[in-house]
DNA sequence: TATTCATATGAACCTATAAACATATGAAAA
DNA sequence: TTTTCATATGTTTATAGGTTCATATGAATA
């Protein structure tokens, strides 16, 4: 089923304006992961997850699968590794001097 | 001067991800403006403005040059344009049934 | 160098979003 | 068919970020 919204650009783009967000992003860039491996893997509660990936899967920058008990999620990166490797050209070229992570 | 902090991918992202800074980023796609024609044509207070364009400078999404006693704001194209291509992209591959603006 | 125009900055308030916690649903195996 | 494992959802509380308004700075002209 594909009918998710994204409404508007700054909708999209409140999921990647988190710390959280993106930390999940960064980790099923590795590898696909069900809520309770990022749960342990990112330190981070499970509700929390649950909750984040609603927005994620909303606008449809993170798929799903049931498999058995576990549902695994699996980035979209068609749509956000260009995206990632604009910022990181960005980075460089434009923010040469600052303190990057 | 170039010295600015792009910390984090989420700080870059906090300002897609409001509306008043897209319409910022649509009104500057068009032609570099200062505060006031920003004022004008988006119905926007003065003060709110400069507080949004202090943001989008400080990940260098705009430049800005002073010109006489007004200050020009334009858009940094080489970054934003290529994102928002994606967006559209992603917006037709991805989120065929939604609501689009 | 005082005055005006243009923009920036500061601080208090307000609101939207995230965190936290409890509970519900759902899938599979006993 | 109930028990367990895995995830989702609802609700309250906390907090970050945006808005507003007053004021400060800065650039140019009289």
């Amino acid at each position: 089923m594909k009918n998710v919204h994204c409404d508007n650009y700054h909708i999209f783009f409140k999921n990647l304006a988190n710390p959280l967000k993106i930390g999940i992003i960064a980790s099923l860039k590795e590898k696909p992961s069900s809520v309770n491996e990022l749960s342990e893997k990112l330190g981070v509660e499970q509700s929390k997850l649950s909750h984040s990936l609603a927005n994620l899967r909303f606008c449809s920058l993170v798929n799903s699968k049931q498999v058995g008990k576990k549902r695994v999620y699996s980035l979209n990166k068609k749509t956000i590794l260009p995206i990632l490797r604009i910022i990181d050209k960005h980075r460089q070229a434009d923010c040469a001097g600052c303190k990057l992570k």
